[in-house]
DNA sequence: ATAATAACCAACTAAATTAGTTGGTATTGG
DNA sequence: CCAATACCAACTAATTTAGTTGGTTATTAT
C-alpha cells in the first residue's frame, strides 16, 4: 500500500486550489507558500494531475492552475490515483501471483483492506473537505498569515 | 501510512504459525519454505513479535516458535503494530504539527482514514483468517507441495 | 560429551523510492 | 520587450526496505 507524502501533498494542494480558484487561476508559488510544499515538487505533481484531466494550466502573468471539474466531482481517490500509482494493499497489485504462481496466504485479506480504503477515499470529495469546519479554520489562519506577511492589513469580508 | 512487505510477511508468517503450531513449535525454516520468505528476514520479524509477547521461541532440535495467545485473541493489527511502526496515515503521526506548528489542511482526513484502517485490522483475528475457505485451500496446496518436495507420498488424514 | 538443531543477535549491503534541486524552455499579459 | 508563470528533464541526497553474513547461545538426541 502506497500512501506517502506525495499523495498527501497532492490532496492538500488540490484542496488549496478548490479553496482559492474561484478568483481565477492559482499560481503554484502561492500554494507552495501557503501549504509549505516545495514549488518544484508541486510542479511534478501538477504535471500528473494535468495529464489526468483534473486541473488546467494557464501560462503567463496572472496564470496558474484551475480545477477542470467542479470540486464535488473530484474525489480524494482521484487525486491520489493521479500521483501515486495506487493504494492497493496487496503485494502483487491484485495479480494474485504474490507467491510464485500462487496467491499468498493473506492475499484476500489485503484485497479486502484495499477495498475498504478505496471505498473511503472514493466517497470523500474535495467539496466535502472544503465545507468541513476544521478546514475552514485552517484556511482562515493561512490566508490571514499570508496577508500579514505581504504587509496587507487583515480585512474582514471583501 | 506504512503497510509494506514487512507487515504483510509478518501476518502471513503468523497465520502459518496459527495453521501449524498445534503439533508443537514451528521452525522458521519451515515457514520460510512454505511461504517463500527469506529465513533471516523472518528472524528479524520474529524477534519483534517475541518482544511484543505474541510468540514464544523454543531452542534446540524440535524447537521453533509457538503462539503465546490463542489465535482468536491476536488481531492482524497486533501483528502489524509489532513489526511496522504504525499504520497511521497522517504525516505527523497524529502530532498535529504536520505544517510547522499547525495542522496541515488535510490532517483530519488522514486521521479519519487511519481510524478506518485500524478498525478494519483490529477486527480481523488470526483465527478468523484460519477459518476462511480461501486460506484453507492455499494451506492444503502448500502442505501437499511440501510433502511432494520431501519425497513423502501425500497422505489423506493421518 | 558431542554433534546437530534451531533460536537469537548485530552489523552490513543492495536496491528502490522519495522528496527535493537544478537549470532550463515555452507562453502570455502588460 | 520583459516579467511571470507553466512546463520539462535530469540529477541528488536521504531514507527505507528486503535481504545477507557471520556469528552466539540453548537444547535435544546419540
Amino acid at each position: 500500500m502506497r500512501l506517502t507524502t506525495r499523495g498527501r501533498y497532492a490532496v492538500t494542494a488540490m484542496l488549496d486550489l478548490a479553496l482559492h480558484y474561484e478568483r481565477g487561476p492559482v499560481a503554484l508559488a502561492e500554494i507552495a507558500e501557503r501549504q509549505g510544499i516545495s514549488q518544484s515538487y508541486l510542479e511534478q505533481l501538477f504535471s500528473r494531475l494535468r495529464k489526468r484531466g483534473l486541473v488546467d494550466g494557464t501560462r503567463g502573468p496572472g496564470g496558474g492552475y484551475s480545477l477542470v471539474k467542479s470540486s464535488d466531482l473530484i474525489s480524494v481517490a482521484d487525486v491520489i490515483d493521479a500521483v501515486d500509482e495506487n493504494v492497493d494493499a496487496t503485494r502483487c497489485g491484485g495479480q494474485r501471483n504474490c507467491q510464485g504462481e500462487q496467491r499468498c496466504l493473506t492475499h484476500d485479506l489485503w484485497e479486502d483492506l484495499s477495498t475498504q480504503i478505496r471505498d473511503f477515499l472514493d466517497n470523500v470529495s474535495l467539496d466535502e473537505l472544503v465545507s468541513r469546519r476544521s478546514v475552514q479554520v485552517i484556511r482562515q489562519w493561512q490566508d490571514d498569515r499570508r496577508d500579514v506577511a505581504a504587509g496587507t492589513p487583515i480585512q474582514e469580508g471583501l
